[in-house]
DNA sequence: GCGACAG
DNA sequence: ATCTTGTCGC
């Protein structure tokens, strides 16, 4: 098992970046998608001991029955640093995927991939460091503004621009609500990782792996809380 | 110096 | 990210 090792400190992680961005591969590398899976995290408000709830769900990618879900749970690691996601996060999502029962051939992860200012958000760090085909599904937006009109109608899309680049794509996912933002993690071209986030919808804002992800986090730090209690 | 800032 | 009832709208 390939293990990476994972800075601990703000400064170490920033330098780090750059490499770590390089071996992001941004056009399709992926074989045929039969599972799925949504990775998310659940943290405290205010939590001087920096824990982090990981979940993973896997999902059949056709019917999008669940398969199963795996949780991790790590303290005393970087504190939420806009840009430094990714540090925080991949240890204990990385774990949680080790508990999956099966490997799924493409994750949905809660946040940016590409679409950010170094080139390895969240979901980037994640694919790089399973090897694993990644898509970045972010609820708002850390760089660049949206060219152009998103009108209010489901499936509505439109760039995402940064310093002249087209990052990433706002997708209206239904109607009344506020968009997603969807860029390549890894492994998975931008045209495809928007494909795979709308045949992952259900009607609602976020795709199914991503809502079941969120819940799984959840359900991991209310246990984690009765546990210690 | 000021404002922005995934989760 | 999390704390939370009722409420507005299709």
């Amino acid at each position: 098992m390939p293990r990476m090792d994972f800075p601990t400190t703000a400064a170490a992680a920033r330098l780090l970046q750059p490499e770590l961005a390089a071996r992001v591969i941004a056009e399709d590398a992926l074989g045929p998608i039969r599972t799925v899976a949504g990775a998310d995290a659940s943290t405290l408000r205010f939590d001087p001991t920096r824990t982090v709830h990981a979940a993973m769900v896997a999902l059949d990618a056709e019917s999008l029955t669940p398969l199963g879900e795996a949780g991790a749970t790590h303290s005393g690691g970087l504190p939420y640093i806009p840009g430094l996601l990714g540090f925080r996060e991949v240890p204990p999502l990385a774990e949680a995927f080790s508990g999956l029962p099966i490997r799924p051939d493409l994750i949905l992860v809660d946040g940016h991939g590409l679409a950010h200012p170094r080139g390895l958000g969240v979901a980037c760090l994640l694919g790089v460091t399973l090897d694993v085909p990644t898509i970045g599904v972010a609820k708002s937006i850390l760089v660049g503004s949206i060219q152009g009109a998103l009108p209010d109608v489901a499936g509505a899309q439109a760039p995402l621009v940064w310093q002249d680049r087209v990052i990433g794509m706002a997708l209206r996912t239904r109607r009344g609500a506020n968009p997603v933002y969807v860029s390549t993690g890894h492994r998975v071209s931008l045209p495809t990782a928007l494909a795979w986030v709308i045949a992952l919808g259900r009607g609602r804002r976020l795709p199914e792996p991503t809502r079941l992800a969120h819940e799984a986090a959840t359900r991991v730090r209310l246990a984690a809380r009765a546990a210690s209690a």
